[in-house]
This record gives structure tokens, sequence and C-alpha cells, in this order.
DNA sequence: AAATGGTTTCCTGATT
DNA sequence: GAATCAGGAAACCATT
């Protein structure tokens, strides 16, 4: 009956580590099992059940791990949010998790979402994952690879810069080297600033972004989240 | 297989 | 005149 549950809804996300073993044979074989001392015969590790059926206890336990394994700043997550079962979890959209943990929240779901469709085998080599993670959670909107360039002095190199970085304005500083950045993005080497610019107008209407009359000036909206300097 | 979201492309017109 | 801004309309494409 577990087996039924194991190739549930999520496809298997291109890149990860080996298909499709299941949670029996995981759980049973040595390799993939961590140095973790436990277990109460009756109430299991975490690594042991599949998420579906995660008791509170699982989930915390879950929580701690995924803290202490990448580092995740315990003090983003509110806690509250996840006195829940497996089941509620598993139900949670990224949304609720981004509400309940800012960006680690990110993390959590993809680790979650990874888990639920590929098994414990998704932490074989602690490393490779963490960098994968990173990888994959590279954004692919439009806003959060602004955000995400507005964060990150190295990659800027002066395309982007803060006009007030308490209210989130900022300013288009190299119009085409940034339409340029974004085609490279998306394998798009016909992106333009014009075109660029018009998806940031759509923005206006969701609260991402949030209009400033003077030209090349953005500034964030009440929708848009992480570029606060205090949540990290 | 159809619906949807997030752009991408193009365009006309106004503004700086 | 050149670069931007404003949006409407439609195409596009990945995901659900």
């Amino acid at each position: 009956m577990l087996d039924s549950v194991a190739h549930s809804t999520f496809l298997p996300n291109a890149s990860f580590c080996d298909p499709l073993m299941s949670w029996t044979d995981l759980f049973s074989n040595e390799e993939y099992y961590p140095a973790f001392e436990h277990q109460t015969a009756c109430d299991s590790y975490w690594t042991s059940v599949h998420p579906e059926y995660w008791t509170k206890r699982h989930v915390w336990e879950w929580l701690q791990f995924c803290c202490d394994q990448y580092k995740l700043d315990a003090n983003c997550i509110s806690f509250c949010h996840f006195n829940i079962s497996g089941l509620q979890l598993c139900s949670m959209t990224q949304e609720e998790f981004i509400e309940a943990a800012g960006v680690c929240g990110e993390y959590l779901y993809f680790i979650l979402q990874n888990m639920r469709s590929q098994g414990y085998s998704f932490f074989n080599d602690p490393e490779e994952t963490k960098a994968t993670i990173k990888d994959c959670l590279q954004s692919s909107h439009l806003w959060e690879f602004v955000r995400d360039l507005l964060l990150s002095p190295e990659e800027n190199c002066g395309i982007l810069e803060w006009e007030d970085r308490e209210q989130g304005i900022f300013r288009v500083v190299k119009s085409e080297a940034l339409a340029k950045m974004w085609g490279q993005r998306k394998r798009n080497d016909r992106m333009t600033y014009e075109k660029l610019s018009r998806a940031l107008r759509y923005y206006y209407k969701t609260g991402i972004l949030e209009r400033v009359d003077r030209r090349l000036v953005y500034k964030f909206g009440k929708n848009a989240h992480g570029w606060q300097e205090d949540k990290l």
C-alpha cells in the first residue's frame, strides 16, 4: 500500500539521482540511511515513512534535518505553521511555504516535493544536492531574476542600482545589458529592453511592482517578497 | 486535451 | 530624433 502512494502526482525532476526505488527498498538499504540514531518501535524516524503519512513529530524531525543539513535559518521559520501532519504538509502550496518560512520556505517546498517523487535518494550526496537545489531554485520569473540581480553585486556589475533600499525602489542603469542577461537566462537572443519592460509593466497589475513615474525606475510592490534587507 | 499563467512579440501613441 | 513609457492584442510555451 505504500507503493501505491510512492509514485504519485509528482513527475521526477530531470536531474536527480536514482529514479524510482521504492520507499521500502530505500529504507532497508544501509547506504541510503545516514548516521542517525533511532528509534523507538512505536514512532519511527521520518526517513522511514512516506511524507503523506508523517505524524506531526515526523514533520518536526524533517524540519530539524533540513535546518541542519542545509543551514537554513530556523529563525525565519514560523514553527506554528508546521504543527501539522504530513498529509497537511503535502497539501501546502509553494505560496503557503513562503508565507510560513520566507525564503527558507522555497527550499523546504522544493526539498519536500523532491522527496515525495524521488524518495530519500534525493539526499545521497548532500554537497551535490545542495548545489542542485540552488540551481533549481534559480527563479525563472522575471521579477525574481531582477531581484536576485539586485541582491548580488558580483553578477550585477552596475546594471541595476538601489534608489531607495528601504522602499524597494531601484533603477535600471544599463537597460540593454539587463535585456541581454535576461535573454541569456531564457535562451533568447532576441530579447530587448523594450520587450522586457513590457513584461515588467504587467507586474503593476499583480502588485509585484508599483509604478514610479521616473524613467527606468521601478519599485517592488506588496506581492514581491525576498528583497528586503532584514529578512534573508 | 484544454485551460492558465507568464511572458514574448508587435504595435500605436504619448512623453522625456 | 532616440530612448522610454503605456497598454492592447495575439502568439507562445510550459505546467497543471
